[in-house]
DNA sequence: CTGAAAGCGCTTACAG
DNA sequence: CTGAAAGCGCTTACAG
């Protein structure tokens, strides 16, 4: 293993003092004829600062990021699209998950605040008042993704908009009996505002009673939900499912029963995951961005950072996604 | 913003140096009174060290992981799995994506040697040279996942064993006319140690002719795929598909002809992601096991740090899912 | 078993 | 425009 070449190494190699070093890479003065003679010497060893070396630097240039687990598609969309704008702007960028542990994501928050970050992007297990007392103690700038957090600053997707969108395009179909397969208002976005968004949506267009069922996104527990449904109105005509997952499921149980999507039922889900294309027919579904989210949070703790004014609460748009699942009027 | 609490402060409260509280975190002699001393002090504080700030220590207590991108399923759970690892062991895992792009993944390479991790395992885009020098020079312990890496230490998915398995699995069946949908060369685990074990598989059990098709792991070019190798050949009984989701564009391809699955063709895939069984009928495939990937891989790399033997080469296994996609012979 | 001192690789006033 | 000095929050020999 070759000795490490420092920043010292540097100043001494370009014949100049650590000082100079710094400030050539910190955006400092330096005259042209010394920058070039760094950067020459940099090129040559190929040197590049230790970023975790910048102990009382007044920014870090370090954003840290919490999520609430490394294994879900929407999790790798936010990541990916953060990281990569952060990337760009010469951010580094320390990802923690919290694993689906509460407790975790507590420790996941202060630690990142002890290792001096500019700044915190979290997405949110919950909020919890002991979470909000860590980020308040902080003293560092946080963005909320997709949660709302009355207290800060968050960027959310619109489940409102999206749950009306939904709504009025199966209310226009004038079906008679409708299901929904809701989610437990313990997930306020889900459980709550897309609901609330599905349930004005058919409102408008003059559907009163929805018959609702509720899963816990599982493919398993959409499948109850159908049974359920139909067991309790056997003329439903179609099912809004809260996630595609849940949509799968339906559709499993409504090809078990002999029931033809969307002759017989029409289906539809929010998600707009790839497989959704994969079902035959195709679900009709809705799409939240997800790097629009992740690129939006970043965006906005740099532009905190950099001590400009913010949105407290900004809201990113969704696609809808026309399959074959609804059935069309005639 | 309250002041941060740092070890000096915890020293003084407890009235004890700074290398005494250091040596309580590092494991070091303390008399049982004064240790005792220092945790109240800590607990009160609800004090952490910052492990960045462990400049000069011999070991950081931090691994770096590198992963080609923070945006696919089987990266999710390697992540998981590895970061799960290694925080129950005390260590911080630094996850950098190298997006796709083989010279970021290089600049990760060397940016995680410069900040003086203990070890870095590396789930590579493709092994250049330029790679194995700069891990070479790094002078840290690599431990490579699911790529075979002949110049160092590495962890693999048994691609061999799982085409072999499912090679035979199809041959028994006694098809005549069997196609295969592969990748290209290129990715080596996928195009050529997969496959050759899926040739050898049917060719075990006596079948010697195989069409087949490249496709580039998309649902596209699966359909694409079966087009051809049902224009080439129309009697195909059973098409081998390399990876799941080129499966599923098979499956398209066939419903859009008429065909039914499997009493006209049988079908198969590699992946074995939840999705397999959102279709009907469910598919035939093989599912890795990427947690134990990841989990193997940090185990491994640990022992490397406190200077155990590990092999070179390991192999982690597979598990056989069986849907309704193939036909049973009668 | 413990603490003062030196050092890790940087950054930041400050004097020149 | 530049460099010497002090400092960030830790760890590590080393002396006691």
């Amino acid at each position: 293993m070759e000795k490490k070449v420092t920043m010292a190494d540097i100043a001494r190699l370009s014949g100049v003092g650590k000082s100079t070093v710094s400030r050539y890479f910190n955006g400092g003065y330096v005259k042209e004829e010394t920058r070039k003679r760094i950067q020459k010497v940099i090129e040559d060893y190929d040197y590049e600062p230790n970023t975790f070396a910048r102990l009382n630097a007044k920014e870090s240039n370090v954003i840290g990021v919490v999520v609430p687990t490394l294994n879900s598609k929407i999790t790798g969309r936010v990541i990916t699209s953060i990281d990569r704008y952060l990337r760009e702007r010469g951010y580094t960028t320390i990802i923690k998950s919290s694993d689906h542990d509460v407790s975790l994501e507590l420790q996941n928050l202060k630690r990142l605040a002890r290792l001096n970050v500019d700044g915190i992007i979290l997405s949110a297990l919950s909020v919890t008042s002991e979470q909000e007392a860590a980020v308040k103690e902080a003293g560092i700038p946080v963005v909320v993704l997709a949660q709302n957090y009355p207290s800060g600053i968050c960027v959310l997707d619109d489940d409102y908009g999206a749950g009306y969108a939904m709504g009025t395009y199966i209310g226009k179909r004038k079906f008679q009996k409708v299901g929904y397969v809701g989610i437990s208002q313990r997930d306020e976005a889900v459980g709550i505002v897309r609901k609330k968004g599905v349930m004005e949506g058919v409102a408008a267009e003059g559907i009163h009673q929805v018959y609702i069922a509720l899963g816990d996104y599982s493919f398993e527990s959409g499948y109850e939900a159908a049974k359920e449904l139909l067991d309790k109105e056997k003329k439903l005509e179609a099912i809004i499912c809260a996630t595609d997952r849940m949509a799968f499921g339906v559709y499993k149980y409504l090809g078990e029963m002999g029931l033809r999507i969307p002759e017989d039922v029409s289906v539809s889900g929010f998600g707009g995951y790839d497989e959704s294309e994969l079902l035959n027919p195709a679900l009709t579904t809705l799409k939240f961005d997800s790097y629009r989210v992740g690129a939006l949070g970043a965006e906005t703790l740099l532009k905190i950072i950099s001590g400009e004014k913010v949105s407290t609460k900004q809201m990113v748009g969704f696609e809808f996604i026309e399959g074959g699942s609804v059935r069309k009027t005639e």
